[in-house]
RNA sequence: GCCCCCGUAGCCCAACCGGCAGAGGCAGCGGACUCAAAAUCCGUCCAGUGUCAGUUCGACUCUGACCGGGGGCACCA
């Protein structure tokens, strides 16, 4: 671009240029001022006045400071709640909308393993940038209430929730969570037995914290673990995918017994799955729920075997009559007992083999196969004897780690009794011309005794009646949902409250000595090792801090010697309470202020119905955090809830998954990624250089080369223009292609906007006061009444179009004349939200000396809603076929009568009598010949 | 293999409870301005809704089967 070019173009265009100016304007105004402070109730946030009982808490998944920085996708979510929340605001909501940092995790640490530095600097570095990016994004974010977990203030009360977690039981009874101490009471006072039933004051206090230890929701267990060698620390079961591997680098994960903290969050299953009905969630993330927690109804039996019992479960009790054998996970510790000599070699040698198989292995191979332990179990509905298999189909994990098998009806079973050569007794009579194997449909019960004729449902629960009559058995739920294993062996999380004695004995330490601090080491890596190395030990970071690990405290017995625990919490951690604290960030006394919780998290039944759980109003991200961070939230808060800490057992009351942007990406011949923003299309073929490329659809990223930042469209178009943009693309849940060759549409429309505001050339208002006419307020008033409705529910797209089609109108209407102010007010305060600097700038060159950032908004006027004349198009056999206009008073028969005395219609008709004439009032005429 | 979501113009997307397939944007085409080009402005072309059936006076919308794309689960008894 020349000079003389840039000369050319007038001097009060809405250019990047200017827009950049404004921006960087509106955003000092908007902080020197505390524009997006939201009061508190209560406390150091709160003004003194009292807060409007009309309130808003909009929430962002917590994004994690990564390196890279931002690319265009992320912001979406970001805008998104910030529109959201900008149109309340100006709707008179006293709206809350901050964001902060999950700060703790891999990345950081990897890094400072490879360079030494501090994961603290690079962390806090990475967050500098981010907070420069989202800053020039014009987000209206209360800035006091910004957070992140790795500030000791704020894991200072991550920690005390653990010891609140620690110091409870779950009190079946009840259905809930209770303070440990209650629990102590009953044992001290005898209502409820020890178990070895000892009295509570005969046992020395060790004893009396191993039995307390037992009850607690956050526990030490020895139990198999997810052991990955290749990150150094073992993993939760939702961090390893169905293929065995970590979830992080893709690394395989074995099974060890390893001594790890747990969390009980199986305690709490059936409220997990039960009130997903109570919120406003995307029915696929509560599916996936549901899913994970697998609960599934059935039957205990017990299948005698000598002096020795096998408890089975199974779904399938009615079709006990047609259990020929009996299966045991191969680490059954069952299988030892009753396995005769003769087997034992070829048990071992199987068992050897089995634990020698990755997950993967286990699930690639479906081939059954078993070995027989030489043991007969005897089938309590039939009585006869049927043998004692192991196999590998069957998994320690799952309900008892034993089946009874009925290849009849479970085609597993079927396919291992083909493979074995055992019998079949089909109980549940197949469908006319069924011709498969197993057969898993419902039927009438055959070869089952008192069960013949009755259906699948029925024979369950008749089964099950009989089961505990005779002493077999009993009806019992199953979930797939295993205790949540809380320990990593990294360095940068955070520490756990807890010291051992010389025991071992998990000892808490008391609130007063909050926080543990993460204490400074030379080494930040956990070793880490061949990653097939299934037998290699966790080293953490932390156990090499000697100074640190080493203490002596007075924890009520005088002064002793402790160590402290090793490990460090799951980065999910921080992500369970964030939005507590966001409420009362600043609060010193308490993780969160109760009347402050009550004010923004509490339940609204007036507003949201008898059920209402409580919660964040709007919960924006990704859905990949649909099983992790959202069921371990979902749990920390119903700790928190029964423990009296909350005033909401939710977390989250609407939560609402953004889509992605996804990106096109190119790879020339040799399979290499090229530059995606130096690739020309033509004729529908691609070229890089002249050389033809191939094209892909998929994620942004730096080794796709197609990375596209927020920056660099601030910098060529505005920040309002890539909001618009992004806004605009489509409906915020749906992910669509990045394109920025589509963006200068944004800009043309701010720019057309602008034009009808503001001389190009003197920078003067071209505003008139006279009154519009009415066909102006007609659409208007249709605008602002859309685009109400479309701002509530998020389809941001529409709200745009219909003010691209209204500024369209000012443009042919008004472009000659100037813009009458009644136009041009309403359009600049509707746009706010999405372009929120471009109209607080337009707003005060209107003349207003306030921000417009808490209102007015716009209402819309019923009485320009409302036609006095309605078009009827008219059908003959659903083909229109022509117009007539009528008052829109007219009544149906009018309106047929108009109908059928029109021109064409008329003609059409010829003088015969229509089969049928329907009218739709307001929509349209059908005549059927 | 099972479950869920999505297929509308060259592209991104609208169409509310079954009622005129098009609101908006990009690209294209024509024009205005310009010595010319860019920018800007004005105008305009373009699909019958993935396929096949069904229900209906009427189907993008409801039902069934199939095709294509995306996601979840996957020896859980």
């Amino acid at each position: 671009m020349s000079t003389e070019a840039a000369a050319e173009t007038p001097a009060f265009r809405y250019t990047a240029e200017l827009a950049g100016r404004i921006e960087k304007r509106w955003q000092q105004y908007w902080e020197d001022n505390g524009t997006f402070h939201a009061p508190n109730p209560v406390g150091p946030l709160s003004t003194g006045e009292p807060v409007p009982a009309d309130k808003l808490f909009v929430q962002d998944m917590f994004p994690y400071p990564s390196g890279a920085g931002l690319h265009v996708g992320h912001p979406l979510g970001f805008i998104g709640t910030d529109v959201f929340a900008r149109y309340h605001r100006m709707n008179g909501r006293n709206v809350l909308h901050t964001m902060g940092f999950d700060a703790f995790g891999l990345p950081a640490e990897q890094y400072a393993v490879q360079t030494g530095q501090h994961p603290r600097k690079t962390t806090e570095d990475n967050m500098a940038t981010y907070l420069r990016q989202i800053r020039r994004l014009g987000l209206g974010h209360d800035e006091r209430r910004r957070i992140s977990t790795i500030d000791v203030e704020y894991y200072k009360w991550t920690q005390w929730i653990f010891l609140q977690i620690f110091n409870s039981w779950y009190d079946a009874d009840a259905g809930k969570a209770r303070p440990i101490a209650e629990l102590e009471a009953q044992f001290a006072d005898g209502s409820r037995p020890t178990p070895d039933g000892r009295p509570w004051a005969g046992l020395t206090s060790a004893e009396q914290r191993k039995v307390l230890n037992e009850y607690r929701l956050a526990y030490l267990s020895e139990a198999p673990v997810n052991w990955c060698p290749g990150l150094g620390t073992v993993l939760a079961n939702e961090e390893v995918t169905a293929d065995g591997r970590s979830e992080r680098g893709n690394f395989p994960v074995f099974r060890r017994n390893l001594r790890q903290w747990m969390m009980r969050i199986t305690a709490y299953s059936d409220r997990l799955i039960d009130d997903l009905d109570r919120l406003d969630w995307p029915e696929k993330v509560k599916a996936m729920q549901r899913n994970w927690i697998g609960r599934s109804n059935g039957a205990r039996v017990r299948f005698p075997v000598g002096d020795q019992e096998i408890e089975v479960f199974t779904t399938r009790p009615d079709t006990l009559f047609g259990a020929t054998y009996v299966v045991l996970a191969p680490e059954h510790a069952l299988v030892d007992v009753i396995a005769t000599a003769e087997q034992a070699a070829d048990i071992a040698a199987y068992r050897r083999a089995a634990s020698l198989k990755s997950e993967l292995d286990r699930q690639e191979n479906k081939e059954k196969t078993g070995v027989f332990t030489g043991a007969h179990a005897t089938n309590p509905a039939t009585g006869e004897r049927i043998p004692v298999y192991i196999a590998d189909y069957v998994l320690m994990g799952y309900g008892t780690g034993a089946i009874m098998a009925v290849p009849g009806q479970d085609q597993r079973d079927w396919d291992f009794a083909t493979a074995y050569d055992l019998p079949v007794i089909r109980t549940v009579q197949p469908s006319e011309g069924f011709d498969g194997e197993a057969f898993t449909g419902d039927g009438p019960a055959i070869n089952s005794g008192f069960l013949d004729g009755m259906g699948v449902t029925e024979a369950k629960s008749t089964m099950i009646a009989w089961l505990e009559e005779k002493g077999f058995g009993q009806g019992t739920v199953q979930y797939k949902l295993r205790d949540w294993l809380f320990s990593r062996q990294r360095y940068w999380g955070e520490p756990f409250p807890i010291v051992y004695d010389e025991d071992g004995t998990p000892i808490p330490l008391p609130e007063e000595m909050l926080p543990v601090e993460l204490p400074e080491v030379d080494d930040y890596s956990p070793r880490t090792f061949e990653p097939e190395d299934a037998n290699s030990e966790p080293s953490p970071p932390l156990s090499r801090a000697t100074d640190w690990t080493e203490v002596e405290l007075d924890l009520g017995e005088g002064r002793k010697k402790y160590r402290r625990d090793f490990n460090t919490m799951p980065n999910w951690a921080g992500s369970c309470w964030y939005q507590l604290r966001y409420v009362d960030p600043t609060e010193s006394d308490r993780f969160v202020n109760a009347e402050n919780e009550q004010y923004w998290l509490g339940p609204r039944t007036a507003e949201h119905g008898a059920g209402d759980p409580g919660g964040v109003d709007l919960y924006i991200g990704g859905v990949e955090h649909a099983v992790l961070h959202l069921l371990y939230s979902r749990f920390w808060q119903k700790v928190l809830f029964d423990l009296g800490q909350v005033s909401g057992d939710e977390p989250y009351r609407k939560l609402f998954n953004q889509g992605y942007i996804q990106a096109y990406a190119f790879q020339d011949a040799r399979e290499t990624y090229v530059p995606a923003d130096e690739v020309v299309e033509e004729n529908g073929k691609f070229f890089f250089n002249g050389e033809e490329v191939k094209r892909e659809y998929g994620k942004m990223g730096k080794s796709l080369k197609n990375v596209v930042t927020p920056d660099e469209m601030c910098e060529n178009y505005g920040a309002d223009t890539f909001r618009m943009y992004e806004m605009s693309m489509g409906p915020m849940d749906v992910s669509r292609p990045w394109a920025t060759k589509d963006v200068v549409g944004a800009q043309r429309f701010l720019q057309r906007l602008w034009r009808n505001l503001v001389d190009e050339n003197t920078g003067e208002l071209r505003v008139v006061e006279d009154a519009a006419p009415e066909e102006s307020l007609r659409l208007l008033h249709k605008t602002i009444a859309g685009v109400h409705d479309d701002f509530v529910n998020l389809r941001y797209n529409t709200a745009g179009a219909k003010l691209i089609e209204l500024n369209n109108h000012v443009t042919k209407a008004y472009s000659a004349t100037g813009t009458p102010r009644v136009l041009a007010e309403a359009m600049v305060l509707m746009l706010a939200p999405l372009g929120p600097h471009v109209a607080e700038e337009l707003w005060a060159k209107l003349g207003h000396d306030r921000s417009l950032a808490h209102g007015p908004f716009p209402k819309a006027d019923e009485k320009y809603l409302v036609e006095d004349s309605v078009e009827y198009p008219i059908q003959v056999n659903g083909k229109v076929r022509a117009r007539i206009t009528v008052p829109a008073a007219a009544g149906q028969d009018e309106v047929k009568a108009a109908a059928l005395a029109e021109e064409k219609i008329a003609e059409l008709v010829a003088g015969g009598t229509p089969r049928k004439v329907i009218v739709v009032p307001g929509r349209l005429v059908n005549i059927v010949l």
